[in-house]
DNA sequence: CCGGATCCCTTGCGATACTG
DNA sequence: CAGTATCGCAAGGGATCCGG
């Protein structure tokens, strides 16, 4: 009886950290946005997420980017055009995050419904 | 064709948004951890969360707590007992989290998997 | 036991300007 | 077009101590 409480703690610790190395992965002000806004044209530019993501620099857009990039999030192919346009798309690994997103954006209008009040 | 298209386009801006009000909310470097404590215990004790939460401190804690009191994610009891302890439980609304926290947790493995190599 | 108050350091992020 | 470089502020968050 013991042992099962122990595992069900110890599988709750292993469930912490792993919403922890979610969150390390989706954390800071942009990324979500920027993964929303590729996974909603499946194949999108530099330039368009900059539009996309209201009040983005390409500052951040560009750092961010390369995050997402590293953590297999993203991929990033350039394209040999004349001036260079580069391209960004979900990685199969990416993808999987369409779930989460979806649901944020249901959570996200509810909580407004219920903080604004309507 | 075009008007198909605009309403397209502000859905997705409308998206963007939403996703950055649940942002707001569960941003942080802990918020997550706390809510996924309360919620896989029903209830649970300002003390035990802080043992849940490995590495967070009483001072942060104590802000987070009431951060989400606000947004009405978590309710919050005083129990007259001596000393006194406080209760957090979440609210109705703060239990929608809970298909967003699995997913979470899902993915997190997933990605450890891939970024570590298994 | 549950926090609040203070101090201080680190980080995120914006603004701006510049390259291939 | 798609970034990089530099600067600088404000917020985030840790450590510690105090109080009901």
């Amino acid at each position: 009886m013991a042992c099962i409480v122990k595992n069900f703690e110890i599988d709750h610790q292993k469930g912490i950290k792993a919403v922890r190395d979610s969150m390390d992965v989706l954390n800071g002000k942009w990324k979500i946005s920027i993964i929303s806004s590729i996974c909603h044209y499946n194949t999108r530019r530099f330039s368009d997420i900059l539009n996309d993501v209201v009040g983005i620099s390409n500052r951040m857009l560009s750092k961010e980017l390369k995050e997402l990039e590293i953590n297999k999030v993203v991929r990033r192919t350039i394209l040999d055009t004349r001036p260079v346009t580069v391209q960004y798309e979900l990685t199969k690994h990416g993808l999987t995050l369409k779930t989460i997103i979806n649901n944020l954006v249901e959570w996200g209008v509810a909580h407004r419904k219920i903080i604004i009040g309507k």
